[in-house]
DNA sequence: CGGTTATTTGAAATACGTCAATTCAAGTGG
DNA sequence: CCACTTGAATTGACGTATTTCAAATAACCG
């Protein structure tokens, strides 16, 4: 449970109990290959935690045509969201092979006193993507194929932890992050080939190589959400 | 307080009583006109109901170009969301003339028992805004001009309130409903053409006239959400 | 190693954007 | 009622971004 951990006390500190409650979530692990459908449209099922791999929440048209919305990392959850409809119009999808934990049990202490550390840790998590899903909006329509792309590796540099860190997990095919900004996997390969020839980042072998920082922030025109997420209160 | 009464029961019944306390609100009736920033970005301030005239909520980049997120109707409200994060990342400008009543009051009775009709209302709306996001994702990642157009307007009249009507208002500059799809005024303005030669649909004078509603929607590709929101249980 | 799936590249088509000008509609003040 | 503005809608010509089609590597996997 230690990548839930990570993240949850990203975003609010945990008490001693708490943290044992999430360490026993780590009991009923289920694990599923990549391809695998975890929600589909319009059924509803409870709240998870992904304890390692890629999720990503999706809608896939008659005719084939696929948008994605979201990418679930690991130590992050879906499937959250009070309200059912939120989820009734996106399926979330094992992009690789993926641990999860039902992550019901956060939510059982739910009638009690002041807002624990759990669920505002949690709460603070959904905001964020929120956050993100009007980034998304404005990327996906209004930012040119090279800015998105841009954009969007800045956003997953800061998303997987180590902001810091020049090279980061990136295991997505460009077809997959083709689908999520909306471009034909042809142009996202050109459009990568130029951010590596200019030196700004490289994508190779899942993993991304960030080898000018203040270029590609520059490029991306929009700041990525959750920039200013340093640390908690 | 009319339009507003007739949105929230189409998500939920209202008692005698909820029904009282709305149209208390209307004491407070502020007027802007068109133009003017209601909510700014990282500015924080209460939830709201618009009594008539069109509002948008938007994001402008640095160098001018300005994404849309979604418009809010007469009857509809916005600031809502308990996580001000949200709206941290959007401003709502007014696009006419507008009235607005704050709707802080609705959440006055938050400690109270069971979920009131009101709450579970003004929620059910939220859900519904929710939704119709993730359709605006996927038609500005996925959907040509001519199917964001299409979409666009069966989506409008669907929150017109009559499904039925042929006509419905629709005061936007097309370089607000540009803005919107993610597209140039000019180009917008030739899909148009093209919708209204193919008698699907004609927008003139800040009037939609759908003349093949069956066209319209199989053009739009993607069917709107809201589409069941025939009637609450 | 062979078979499959991803990446990469080229050439051609098309969708969409930009620039610039014209028309149209709706005031506004004389 | 008529110039005269002003902002929006419309159109043409042209440039560019992005897609599509097709094929050739390159990486992966059993």
């Amino acid at each position: 449970m230690a990548p839930v951990l990570r993240r949850l006390s990203r975003f609010a500190s945990l008490s001693a109990a708490e943290i044992e409650l999430v360490r026993g979530l780590g009991v009923h692990r289920r694990r599923w290959r990549a391809g695998t459908m975890l929600l589909t449209e319009g059924r509803t099922s409870g709240p998870q935690f992904v304890l390692s791999g890629w999720v990503c929440g999706q809608r896939v048209l008659r005719d084939g045509r696929r948008q994605i919305f979201d990418f679930v990392l690991a130590g992050e959850g879906f499937g959250f969201g009070a309200r059912a409809e939120t989820h009734e119009r996106q399926a979330f999808v094992t992009l690789t092979a993926v641990d999860t934990v039902d992550a019901a049990a956060v939510f059982e202490d739910a009638g009690t006193e002041t807002p624990s550390g759990l669920r505002r840790a949690v709460r603070a998590m959904l905001a964020h993507e929120d956050a993100r899903r009007f980034d998304h909006i404005v990327r996906l329509g209004r930012l040119t194929a090279y800015e998105k792309a841009a954009h969007f590796i800045l956003e997953m540099q800061q998303r997987s932890g180590a902001a810091e860190a020049r090279s980061f997990p990136l295991p997505l095919t460009q077809e997959t992050m083709a689908d999520a900004l909306g471009l034909s996997v042809v142009h996202l390969n050109r459009v990568l080939r130029q951010l590596r020839a200019a030196n700004l980042v490289q994508v190779r072998g899942g993993v991304a190589i960030v080898h000018d920082p203040k270029a590609l922030a520059a490029a991306s025109v929009l700041p990525p959400s959750g920039d200013d997420l340093a640390a908690h209160p």
